[in-house]
DNA sequence: CCCCGGAATTGACCTGGATCAATTTTGCGC
DNA sequence: GCGCAAAATTGATCCAGGTCAATTCCGGGG
């Protein structure tokens, strides 16, 4: 629990707090559904392990997939509005999650300030990232992009930023980055032949990190190269 | 300020306190920019009149319009989590809006649980639909989505959902569609043949909502037509 | 009223990535 | 270990939408 991303920064008996009304959902097998759209909205999930898929059906029946969610990503945050889920989640491999009951966390949240700001700290991250994906960049902009924000995150989880073992098939990234599966396939290759990575199926090794962010740079979110930033301020 | 989105299903005495807050900010002429990527992010945005557009200028130099805010929406929400605007807005035409300095907002919610729980809600609205932007889609379901969120925004407003008057030019229109300036006219011009909706300019009229919502269905955010959701439970 | 410059439209042509079509590869159940 | 279905790769071809290039259409300033 305690690396779970929404705690950080919260003193232990805050902490504690956050404990007591989270519940743990014993391990979904890969390919389980933790929720789906237009469930009755009723709880957060934290990823504690394994790896979640997000996706809408579309009204022409077609799957867009609209994240992943790795240990210690949170889920379902798009369910507040309308009080329902608006997607599906499924579980990539054995995955085990922390519900967090919405209307207690709400509660909680009163008596416990860090973790309001943390809240709205995650969503308004969640949000930046999903308005970057939603731009328009060239099929190799957003692989590079996508395995950025991938190493990034197991960095995160005190994982080497550079061996990334994939939770998900090609066609799962294809749908989520807007492409099609034979073009992941490719880049891939291409990828490989320009010694950016070595990519056995999903076995991901990045070569050459500086490469490949200078040309996922334009989907980076935590990219700080970018001049126009005045560093004197960070 | 009664109208803004934010205090929706607040009492009168916390109407108060949230205007108690808040500083109008005079007109901004068409052109000006309310806030610049990489700013440090103090304040919220709440538009009174007019209208914004939010872009960011990527690495190789390209504008992406992220997205439009008319009046009673709220802009500068992907700023919260790194303490600094993650994008840039400016006026389409002459506006003026509220700024909400986002400390003083923060610790407000504490006293006012209905105004947290009315930003949770906007932020997780504002998710999913980029969310959806994000997706793939043809050209044409991606511009009959658009405007069907332009038509029901304005209803909201209390204004004629089927009479248009758009704030951006087509350029603009292509950026935050993914889509080239010339495809846009185009579409435009192929929805006047059907006879879904006649366009001069910015001015549009929708003839046929209905069958803008077969073709835009799969981007709407309030489409409840999905029979996968069971009507009962609303 | 006329002129100017940006916005929009329209047409011709091009291309990045999709689609279609075979093969491999490989994890897994028996 | 064998068989098989799903995953991935690779090649050939296609097309939605981009790019390039003229016009045309306005709105605003003088």
């Amino acid at each position: 629990m305690r690396d779970l991303c929404l705690p950080l920064g919260l003193e232990a008996d805050d902490m504690q707090k956050l404990e007591s009304i989270v519940h743990t959902r014993g391990p979904i097998r890969a390919g389980e559904h933790l929720f789906r759209e237009g469930d009755s909205f009723q709880a957060l999930y934290a990823v504690k392990t394994g790896a979640l898929k997000t996706y809408t059906i579309d009204s022409q029946g077609r799957e867009h997939v609209l994240g992943f969610h790795i240990a210690g990503e949170l889920a379902g945050l798009d369910g507040i509005y309308s009080s329902r889920n608006r997607c599906n989640a499924v579980a990539l491999q054995t995955t085990s999650v922390c519900a967090l009951p919405f209307s207690r966390l709400e509660q909680l949240t009163r008596e416990v300030p860090g973790l309001q700001s943390q809240i709205l700290r995650v969503m308004s991250r969640e949000l930046s990232a999903s308005a970057q994906l939603a731009t328009e960049h060239s099929a190799e902009e957003r692989l590079a992009g996508f395995l950025l924000s991938l190493s990034r995150r197991y960095a995160r989880r005190g994982l080497d930023p550079c061996m990334l073992t994939l939770p998900m098939p090609r066609r799962d990234i294809a749908s989520h980055l807007r492409l099609a599966t034979e073009t992941i396939s490719r880049l891939f290759a291409r990828f490989q032949d320009e010694g950016l990575v070595a990519a056995r199926r999903r076995e991901v090794r990045i070569l050459d990190m500086d490469a490949l962010r200078r040309i996922g740079a334009a989907l980076d979110l935590d990219d700080d190269s970018d001049p126009r930033h005045n560093p004197s301020l960070r």
